[in-house]
Parts: structure tokens; C-alpha cells; sequence
DNA sequence: TCCTAAGCGAGACGGTACGTCGTGTCTTCGG
DNA sequence: CCGAAGACACGACGTACCGTCTCGCTTAGGA
């Protein structure tokens, strides 16, 4: 998964090959970036491992010493695409939620990050342990920025403290911005203007402070 | 898109052909089929031509004459697999709700509906021309079943008359629901089980009447 | 083998067949006409039954109904390009020998007769039935062509009259007169220029007269 | 042309390539033996790249990384069936003629010789290069036979010095036996038995004294 | 005169081979 | 021991041609 330590599972088998040449970190770098290069050109299926190889100036062999395919070596070059979003604190609860709104949809709107993002989720359709590592790199980091979001709210005063089942909302949060933004960059086609975010947003505190009132219509 | 109309762009440009031997449409209906059947199998990158056309008990050359690639061959196969959702009547807004959730979500968790709409949608961000084939076979049809919904909702007086933006708000309602299902079964990797659709419904109702809400508090 | 009797052996099965539509004879000439085309065009193994028909401006159809193969058809097509030689008489045995070297050597040099004969020799050597058709349709002819010229030579005294075995010199005759040619122009790949050929004729009339005379030596 | 240089035309330029694994010198050898193999049970047009590529225990893209195509293959795997005539000094050129002509016949009565010859010169008569490539790998070997003979019957005495201009002379005796063999063995179709072959050997040693003998008749 | 068997154009069909491309493994060299 | 270069087995791709078939239309001859 992550790009220092691109052998398959374990960096170094058993603490041992201390002899020999070591590997070129300029190589990775360069793989890496070709990789990237590589599938927004062309795409996952017509993404081909010589062509990466050519690119980055190096041999086939290389990329298979690294990656024992080439699903591992693409998944690899783009994990550190979707790492990136951070959530300043704003202030309020609205201009919290309109600001990570509008950060994931930049981040959709690259070219790169759509074509690797569903790439990846297609291909994670028939490979389990693509979809577990995808969970873990995606979308846990993702996961704790609506934790992180809610507790500030919480310790504002905008959101009464945690309901019965914390975890469940919070997957639910999760997944209803990402699904929204995911949805309109890539299936509706349409771009995240102001007037949708501003909507969004509106239907979102709504839908928020609905989760967190219990239900007093029994 | 639709498998009585295999011809790439036009069914059949009006007026036909009405020389030669007429193609068979047993053959469509059992290479769709063999189609769908093989990618469920073996996925969208396991497929192979010549698997289809022995399943189908047809010659390679066949598919190419109606197809012109096995993307196109695929899409064709997958298209009416995504068109089935339907909207009844149930009497409140809540019921309906909840009603397009739990069927939208039984549809995404059959895999061969999951393989073969990211598998589209990850080819379309490369393809202008996919995309717009998406749009009008898959997406414009469910955002009308939200259009449904919501004349329903408002002639039950369940919701206020349009606002000044109709088309806005619907697509915004259409970019959650389909969005948050989607990302909840393909993304987050997790079933739509009762209490997250309870949730979700909840959820739903807060933003859709708060949309429908003119912002009073300034 | 005939062009006007197309039909594969009998040219009419039991002198039936009076109803229906007669075959459009037009048809014939152009379909032997383009085959002969496309042969010199393309060769044996280039050409194809669906350009044939197209430059003939007929359907593939037609042309199966009349010929049941490609080879066949272009046998056809071939056969009557290589039956035209004849011998005229020239008043001595050396100025006859001269013209059919000659004559032989002018019918080899175009082109489509140069790809006709070799393409079916080719053929030949896997089917002995186009052999045989080779032997009597093409061989025999030129053969007879050897027996008319001793014929007159010996009337006129040039050569004395038949030895023992007339027919096994004939078969020598021809052998070496066509084979010399054959080999020049086709193998070798120089032209019968007029040296050669009077080279050639002084050789023959030395072995024609050797062979005619017993061995005296013995 | 020659089987341990399959490159097209030059076999290595010059310096060769030293990097990466070395071609398999096994594989070419199965491979034209393979290839031989179905020329003789298939013919030229039968023989198919996969069959061939199979029989050798070899993937087809290895026999497509060796020659361009088909044609080029089957004319390498042929070229050295052809170049195996000796000529022993028997002691008199009626023997050494004889000699010859028989040991030519008995190649061109072997099938594979009969179809890979034939096949060739077909379909030189479309491919200048491939006449070329006849002409120095088979005609010119063959050719250096007859000088050969005619040297050693001249320093025997049994035939004068040099004429004016050998080469034509030799082109001529050369045609003359070639062809005669090769129409015999593959137009007329008839075996080279005994007497045809004396009677043969007769006439060649008639002409070729007289092309010796200045023509003393005016 | 009309009926009817055949010819005809058009083109779909089942097959088979083609030649290309991509994957992941291997084998050789030089650093 | 690493890295480059590239050969290799495997298998899918999309194309071309063969020879067969199935349509609907045309065209004569025999009734």
C-alpha cells in the first residue's frame, strides 16, 4: 500500500539481504509517476506494463522485483491521490461541512482521481482483498474527518453529544457526502458548482441535526 | 443500448434494409445473454469474445458484425440490467422513501449489477460517449422515479409546491440517494441493512423539507 | 474445364433442368473475365471469391452455383489462356522449331499466363485430379504440336522415319522444349532473347538428329 | 535464406546485439523441421503458423519474432531442401550428364520438394524479391554444377575450349536440363525412368557438342 | 395469360487462420 | 545481487476469407 514499502506484504523477509546492490528509490519514484501518467492516458485496461516500464525509463523487470502485478503496482500509485484532505476548523458546523464538500469535489474533478478512484472500486468489485485495502487507505482516512467534524460541533454546542449508536450515523454521514459528490462528478456528469454545494450543504445540517434529535413523534 | 437495437448508434436508419439475409434474433438474445453470464463469472476483464460466442452457440464473427467492440458488446448486455426500478404507490412520502432505498439497494448488491455498472462508469471517464450513453439509459431514468416521488409527496401535501429551482433540487436529491447507496455498497464495501436505511430515510426526510423550506432564519 | 459448361462434370444432369430462369450467360464472361484480373492482380492464393464477384459485378452467390470452388473457378478462368499456340509451316525443320520456341517463349512472357501456369502447377502438386485436367487440357495440345512438326520434317526428309519408340522421344521432345522455355522464363527469370534462342534451336536440331540416328557406336 | 540466420535479409547487424537472453537456437531448428513437416503433409496453403507453431513446442509469437510472415518462414524452412546436388567425377561426361540428371530427378520426386519448389516459383511470379532470393539460393548452386562439368569434360578433351561466350551457353545447358527434368517430373507428370533419362542423356551430349562445333555448314 | 421453378443480389452465418498485443516468467549480460 | 534487455509460453484481440444459408425480387418457359 504504501509507496516506501512497495513489496508485496512484508518489506523484508525475515531482516535478512542486507548484501548486494539496493534497489534505486529513483526508480519507484519514477514507476510511480508513470503509472499515474499511464492510467489517465489510457485508463486500467489499457494501462500496459511495458508502457510503464518505457516511461519510467526502466525495465519490466523492475516493475514485477516491486510489484507482483500489475493491479498491485496501479493501486499503489494511486493510494497517495486520495490521502490528501485535511479540515481546517472554520468556526461553525456549516462552514465545515461546506468546506470538506467542496475539497472532495476538487479533488473528483482532477482527471486522475476519476479515472483511479473508479478504476480501482471496479476492479475491487471481483478482488476481496482489493476492497479491504481500499477501506483502509480510502476511506478510513476519509471516515475520521467526519469524526473529527461531528466532535467539533459537539464541543461547539451545534450537536447535542453522541446518540446510542455513534458508529452507524457516522457511516452514514460518510457515506451520503462522498456518495453525493462521487455521484454527481462521475455518474450525473455535472460539475459541483456553488448552487449544488450551497443546497447540499443546507440538506446536510438538516439531515445532521435529524440524526442527532431522537425521534419525538413515537 | 436496448438489446433489440444492437446497431451502435441508430436501431436501423428508418426505412431499414430490406435485402440480404435478415440477422437472426435468437442469436441477440442468446449472445446477450451468454454476455451477462460471463461477466458475472469472470468479470468485465475475464470476458473474452470467443467465451461469449460459445456460450451463445454462435461464430466470434457474429458478435463483431453487431458489435464493434466487446466494450460495446458488454454495455449492450448490462444496459436493461439497470433500468428495472420501479416506484409504487405507498401512501405516505416516508414509505416511499424508504421503498427506491431498499430497491436501489437490492439491485446494487446482485454482482453482476456491481461488476458491470463500475465497470461502465470506470470506462466512461475516458469515454465522453459512454458517459452520455449512461446519462440517458440508466441515470435520466431513475432521477424520474425522484420526480415521481416528489409530485406524489406534494399532492399528498406532504411537501410544499416546487420552489423557485425544481430541476436543481432534484438533481440533488437524485445525487444522494443514488450516491450514498452506491458508496455505501461499492465504496464502504458494507449491506444497506435495515438500520442504515432506517437512518438514511430519516435522514432523507430532514434535508428534502428543509430544502423545500425558504430560509426563514437569516 | 470448359468456360461455356461451367457445371462441375455434367453440363446437364440427365437433361432436365428446362423450367425456371435461365443462367445469364453475360455472367460467365465477366466473372472469368474478373477472375482472370484478379489473378494476375493479387495470385493464386490473394484472390478472393467476394472480389471476384464484385469486379464482375455479380453476387458470391452466382459464382458458387456455377463452379463449386475457387480453384475451380480460377482453373476455368486460366484454361483457355494456354491453348492458343499453333504451328505454322515454315518450309524447314530449323525455321519450324524456331517459331514454336518462339511462340512458346511470347505466351510465357505476359504476365497473367506467367501467374496462371505456375499457380496451377503449384496447385497441382496436391490435387491429381487438376493434374490430370493440367495433362489433358494444356499438355496434350502442345504435345500434338511436336508430332505435326517431326511429321513434316520427316516428309520433307529431314529426319528419318519413326524409330522403335516414337511416342518416348515425342514425350522427350516436348519435355525439353517446354521445360527449356518454362525454366528461362519462369525460374531462371531472363528473357528468350534472340541469342538464346538460336542457341537453343541449334541444340535442339543436334539432339532431334542424335536422336533419330540408332547409335551407331556401340 | 539460410535456416541459422532467419533473420529477413540481414542476419545480424554487424556487431550484433549483445543484451538480453538470447534466441533459442533449438527452436529454430524445431521449427523449420516443423515446418517442413507440414509442407509436405498440408501443402503451402494448408500449412497454418499455429500447427506449425505447435509441432515445435513453440508459441507462435516466437516463429512471428523470427520471420515476418508465413511465406517467409516456409521459404527458409525449403531454401536448403534444394542446394544438396553433388557432381562426383564419374570419368566421362556421358556419365557425369547422366549422373546429373538423375540425381536432379530424384530430388524433384520427393513431394515436399515438388510442393515447396513450385509453391515458390509461384509465387515469385507476383515477388521480385523472392525470384531474387530463388535465384541465388537455388538456380545460381545449381548452375556452378554445369560449369563445373563442362571444365572437366574440357580438360578430359572431350569437349573443345571455351566459346566465344561461355555464360550464355551455360545458361542454356542449364535451362535445358533443369527444365527438361522439372517439366517432365511436375507438367507432364510422367517419372523419369531409364529410358527417358538415356534417351535424355543422348540428346543433351548431341547439342552440346554442336553448341562446341562452330557451325562449319553455311 | 398466369404459374412456377429457377436465377439472382444481398448479406448473415459457422468456421478457421491470420498477425498483433499484453502478461508474467525466464535467461543472459554488464555494473 | 541489481538492473537492462529482451526472448518466451500463453491466450485474447479484431480481421479476412471460405463456403453455406436464407431472404425477397426477377425472369422466362410451360400450362
Amino acid at each position: 500500500v504504501s509507496p516506501t514499502a512497495p513489496e508485496p506484504t512484508a518489506p523484508d523477509p525475515a531482516g535478512s539481504r542486507r548484501t548486494g546492490r539496493p534497489r534505486s528509490t529513483e526508480a519507484d519514484r519514477a514507476i510511480l509517476d508513470a503509472a499515474r501518467a499511464a492510467l489517465v492516458e489510457l485508463g486500467w485496461g489499457g494501462l500496459s506494463m511495458a508502457d510503464v516500464a518505457a516511461r519510467a525509463g526502466v525495465a519490466k523487470t523492475t516493475l514485477y522485483r516491486r510489484w507482483p502485478s500489475k493491479n498491485e503496482l496501479v493501486l499503489d500509485a494511486v493510494a497517495d491521490l486520495l490521502g490528501e484532505l485535511e479540515l481546517p476548523d472554520l468556526g461553525s458546523l456549516r462552514a465545515d461541512v461546506a468546506c470538506v464538500v467542496q475539497r472532495f469535489a476538487e479533488l473528483l474533478e482532477r482527471p486522475e482521481t476519476q479515472t483511479a478512484l473508479m478504476a480501482i472500486v471496479a476492479e475491487s468489485t471481483r478482488d476481496p482483498a482489493l476492497r479491504r485495502r481500499i477501506r483502509t487507505s480510502i476511506v478510513e482516512p476519509h471516515r475520521r474527518l467526519v469524526v473529527l467534524g461531528r466532535q467539533r460541533a459537539q464541543s461547539r454546542g451545534e450537536l447535542p453529544p453522541d446518540a446510542a449508536d455513534p458508529g452507524a450515523t457516522i457511516d452514514l454521514i460518510f457515506d451520503v457526502i462522498a456518495g453525493a459528490v462521487v455521484h454527481r462528478t462521475l455518474v450525473t456528469g455535472e460539475p459541483v458548482d456553488p448552487v449544488w454545494a450551497n443546497h447540499f450543504t443546507t440538506f446536510l445540517l438538516a439531515g445532521l441535526t435529524a440524526l442527532h434529535t431522537p425521534p419525538t413523534t413515537p
